[in-house]
This record gives C-alpha cells, sequence and structure tokens, in this order.
DNA sequence: ATCCAGGAATTTT
DNA sequence: AAAATTCATGGA
C-alpha cells in the first residue's frame, strides 16, 4: 500500500506502546488478534501479509489526522524541536484486552522484560496457532502457577483476577465510554492505577487527550519546563492537558522517545 | 553486591 | 492527605 502520510514502521513499533512483535531484519512480525502479520516498509510503500490493507490503516490509525495534529504541536517552540526529529512517529489503536494485559506487566518493568512476559504468558496460557502463540482469551480463568512461571513476579495476582473481570460485556463498556469514564473503570481493575488506566486509553482507545506520566516522562517535563513546578505527576498531566489538550496523546509519544534518547539516567 | 526499571496497593506518618 | 514501604524479577 502507499502511504500518504509519514509513517516509520520501525519507529512507531520499538516507541514503546506495542510489545508483541519481532524485528525480523527484513521484515517485522507482529503476533495480535489471533493473526501472524508479517509487515515491512520501504519509503512510503508498506507491505502487509496475514492481514488486509483496512486492518494496517487501523492498526497504525493511518487515516486519523495525523498530519493537522503535527501541525498544531509544531506551534509550541518547546516541542518542535523534538518532533522533527522523529518524522513519522505515530499512536497506535491495538487490540483494548492485548492493551491491559500487556501494560499490567509494565508495572516497574522494562521493554524487553514486557515482551518476555507476554511471550511466556502466550506460550503457557494463550492459544497456538501453527508455531506462533497468542495471549490468553479474556474473561476466562488463569492458572496462577502458569502466569507465575511467566516471570511476571508480583503482578500474577492481579493479571488471575482482572482477566475474570475482563468479560465481553466490560470491555464493551470501556469501548463506549469517554476518557473520564473509561479511566475511571480502568482504574476499578486490581493492578491498574492512573498510569496504565492512561496508556491504554491512549494506546487502545484512541483517546487521544490521555497523557500516561511515568518515571520517563515526568522527568522529561521537568527538564524542559524547569519553571512550571511539576513536582508530582498531577501537576504533570494538568500541565500538559492544559498545553496540549486533545494532542497530549501525540505529545507524550515524542516527549516518550525524546527522553529515552537524551535523558537516560 | 546493590540498585533500578513505563507503578500499584498498602501502611504509616 | 501525603509520604514511606512493599511487592518479583532481570539486567546493569
Amino acid at each position: 500500500m502507499l502511504l500518504q502520510e509519514p509513517f516509520d514502521l520501525k519507529l512507531t513499533l520499538a516507541s514503546g506502546q506495542f510489545f508483541r512483535y519481532e524485528d525480523l531484519g527484513n521484515e517485522f512480525l507482529l503476533l495480535t488478534q489471533g493473526k501472524a502479520i508479517r509487515l515491512s516498509q520501504q519509503g512510503n510503500v508498506l507491505s502487509h501479509d496475514g492481514c488486509d490493507e483496512m486492518y494496517v490503516r487501523r492498526l497504525f490509525r493511518l487515516d486519523g489526522e495525523y498530519g493537522a495534529a503535527l501541525t498544531r504541536l509544531g506551534k509550541d517552540p518547546v516541542l518542535a524541536p523534538i518532533i522533527v526529529r522523529y518524522p513519522g512517529l505515530r499512536l497506535m489503536q491495538q487490540d483494548l484486552h492485548e492493551t491491559i494485559i500487556g501494560f499490567m506487566c509494565s508495572v516497574q518493568s522494562n521493554i524487553p522484560k514486557i515482551k518476555m512476559n507476554l511471550r511466556l504468558l502466550s506460550e503457557f496460557c494463550g492459544s497456538r496457532i501453527g508455531d506462533h502463540a497468542f495471549l490468553p482469551r479474556h474473561g476466562i480463568p488463569l492458572d496462577p502457577v502458569l502466569v507465575r512461571q511467566a516471570r511476571t513476579g508480583y503482578r500474577a495476582k492481579s493479571l488471575v483476577a482482572a482477566n475474570v473481570l475482563l468479560t465481553h460485556d466490560f470491555l464493551e463498556q470501556l469501548q463506549t465510554a469517554d476518557y473520564a469514564q473509561s479511566h475511571a473503570l480502568l482504574c476499578s481493575l486490581p493492578g491498574i492505577g492512573p498510569k496504565v488506566a492512561d496508556c491504554v486509553c491512549l494506546f487502545a482507545l484512541a483517546h487521544d487527550d490521555a497523557f500516561p506520566v511515568d518515571v520517563h516522562i515526568a522527568r522529561a517535563m521537568r527538564t524542559l519546563f524547569p519553571k512550571s513546578h511539576l513536582t508530582d505527576e498531577k501537576r504533570v498531566r494538568a500541565f500538559a492537558r492544559n498545553r496540549w489538550g486533545k494532542d497530549a496523546g501525540l505529545a507524550q509519544q515524542f516527549l516518550f522517545q525524546w527522553a529515552r534518547d537524551n535523558l537516560r539516567g
């Protein structure tokens, strides 16, 4: 398929919002929603196998208003020089249940370990198609021993408890609710607090005003806005919402990338 | 060996 | 209400 607006597949996949993929060198293998998808990009040509073009467009939000959001954010003198460093970095719209499980694993962890947890969770508790393993389905009981064997540590208890609460009905409520309602519903689940809830709102529900504040984002914001007294994460969130509004989520994605590249430590 | 990592839940001031 | 502590596990 031919890309009309900027899109960097490699950068977007590696930006910490999606974990179920592997870099095979010449292409990427994505394991999501029972599909093994192979993607590769050369310039403005994006090749897909294992799903149709509509699926790719939805997953990477290629029909959204990316360009317009970039234009608005580019008017921010602090953000502008950061945005231009990462052309084609986009927000995804992933499977809701998989995103919830993924970011429950992300608590006090790191990306390689999260990917390992989800790989093991898929092998031990999920479904299998050929030599590919997929995450367990929502709403079903998970074996606590197997979840623990996926090296999920103290998160195992919450994962087991949450998955039975994630019924089709509950997920449907999440999909139809607005940002505030979705955030509250997510926070009612065990093992999910404001940060993980914001990640789910942003990466699965396309609530673009969500602004997940982790240690990296907090550091970045205090570095970029030293006079703004961003003492706690509540103030960071309020500042971002006030400054970027509906574009806060996309701003966060650039800030997270910038922090990883420049503020290590 | 010691410390920290895309925090959340619980306990203590 | 805010601050401190605890919770597995892997990697630096």
